[in-house]
DNA sequence: GAATATTAGTTGTTTTTGTAACTAACAAGG
DNA sequence: CCTTGTTAGTTACAAAAACAACTAATATTC
């Protein structure tokens, strides 16, 4: 069974890759569930309000590559708990603005500092050029910007 | 909104990880999905029996850090579609010992080439040091072995 | 060696996702 | 303008995942 193979599932870097996912957003996962009862798509969604300010759901979903259905329901649980607003566009009023109520930027900012600090200790078994290798090379391999 | 922010989503780990999975998982799919009808669960269970040899759903399952209601539902559609097969262990009649059938083991070989030759084409965009880099934090991440 | 607890695997139910079809608003070409 | 095409976002339905409760076999303990 073991004949020729040199190749191993545990190297291949699509079941790596996504191990290493799950296994670093289970982590982080409890803050925003456990705090505020939401759920992934949600949590981005509201990192990006915060991050960069009022958006549309259009260019939410280009920014971090999350199909529109995903990012409706994700806006209306957000809606729903008050973390967000939404005002049509008058210019073009088949969209929609969406900004954080001031709840909302509260919990944006509680979360992007769990977050941060997460981060920091991901990487803080690693060196410095090690983890700007892998940031360099997980973005390459997400097709996201330079 | 962006005052104080040196902090974006586009460089928090978790979601890169997410990303980059996502996006290099969706090229392989399509081989073991257009061509065999099979769920992510399906190949990683069948790719384990090709990679191991005789396994049990619970050994799968600790090696691939899969779910028992997970495995146990992907064993029971490659049964279906005659990849394996499942023999009672004697000494514990509760465990099954899932071995590949030729026709298993004859999607398997393919699909290891495929994903072979994926994971190289994934490769080739980075320097050999690079890749050697990545799959040493990957694994680290994921908590997998050395 | 009966009562209790564990374990391997399965089944049933609820959430979440994926996909397709839809509505409403806009754009362009004739 | 008015048909045809496109776009932003929603909704409905089907597929898949998560979680809990289950069965059957084995261990444990008193």
């Amino acid at each position: 069974m073991t004949e020729k193979d040199d190749f191993t599932l545990q190297d291949f870097l699509p079941f790596l890759l996504n191990r290493a996912a799950e296994e670093s957003s289970l982590g982080f996962q409890r803050h925003y569930k456990d705090r505020y009862g939401m759920l992934r798509t949600e949590w981005r969604v509201l990192f990006h309000l915060g991050n960069y300010g009022q958006m549309t759901a259009k260019e939410i979903g280009e920014r971090a590559k999350i199909h529109k259905t995903k990012i409706s329901r994700a806006v209306a649980k957000l809606a729903e708990k008050r973390f967000v607003t939404r005002t049509r566009d008058e210019s073009d009023r088949r969209a929609e603005h969406l900004t954080l109520t001031p709840a909302g930027q509260s919990a944006y900012r509680e979360l992007r500092d769990v977050a941060q600090e997460f981060d920091a200790k991901l990487c803080r078994q690693f060196t410095t050029g090690e983890v700007a290798i892998l940031r360099y090379m997980l973005r390459k391999l997400a097709g996201i910007g330079p």
